[in-house]
DNA sequence: GCGACAG
DNA sequence: ATCTTGTCGC
């Protein structure tokens, strides 16, 4: 693993440039969504590897438009708060080879984060694409107002994200911007890529990392 | 000091 | 996330 002392310094690191990236997020359609392509990225572990997929679907057919994935070593431990130092270079690399462009989805948050930089605003503002967050748990506790596109997330009033409810789960979707996109825009996205109460282009990017994974594990 | 804490 | 069978609930 890495001691103490290391990691300590890795942390302290990683903490100014996410403080850094922040300033650089895009809160607005940069460019307006102009089709309805959208892709998900997900990433499946056994010990130290991963397997990261991207898939890219039709939001208006729900059909897989494209399916990409890469196998690599990980290390690095996940720590809350710091998701993008275990995932970030699988998915930058993953990126590399996606020939579609629009929206992102990743399995995290976006400014949703302590320091506004959650993995979805890092890939965003280091590959320069368009990425919303997309997560199943708070990683902060946080007030919430109504807005136009739904419940708000705030803290210390100001908008950090929104739940997205779906009609037969549980528990909401955390949204937020990651970079390049609106948070409205970004829940109409997330909205129109729900099937079966699923997040359809995660879902499909799960599955096949897992697939991948355990395919090439009994290899 | 103690508990919380994306995947 | 991952290790894992049957099981509770919609």
């Amino acid at each position: 693993m890495i001691d103490n002392p290391k990691l300590e310094r890795i942390l302290a690191d990683a903490k100014r440039n996410q403080m850094r990236l922040a300033k650089q997020v895009i809160v607005e359609d940069d460019p307006p969504i102009s089709n309805a392509l959208v892709t998900g990225v997900d990433v499946a572990y056994s010990d130290d590897i991963a397997v990261g997929c991207a898939v890219t679907i039709d939001s208006g057919t729900m059909k897989t438009i494209e399916s990409i994935n890469i196998v690599a070593d990980v290390s690095f431990p996940y720590i809350s708060g710091f998701f993008h130092l275990r995932e970030g270079p699988i998915i930058l690399g993953l990126l590399k080879k996606v020939q579609h462009k629009g929206p992102i989805l990743i399995d995290g948050h976006g400014v949703f984060h302590p320091r506004r930089c959650g993995l979805a605003s890092y890939i965003g503002v280091i590959a320069d694409v368009q990425t919303i967050g997309v997560a199943k748990r708070p990683i902060l506790p946080t007030q919430q107002c109504e807005t136009d596109y739904g419940k708000a997330l705030t803290i210390d009033g100001e908008v950090v994200g929104a739940l997205l409810h779906i009609e037969g789960r549980r528990h909401p979707f955390y949204v937020s911007i990651g970079h390049r996109i609106s948070l409205e825009t970004a829940v109409r996205v997330v909205k129109g890529a729900i099937l079966n109460g699923q997040v359809e282009p995660l879902r499909l990017a799960h599955v096949e990392a897992n697939r991948v994974l355990h395919e090439s594990l009994s290899c």
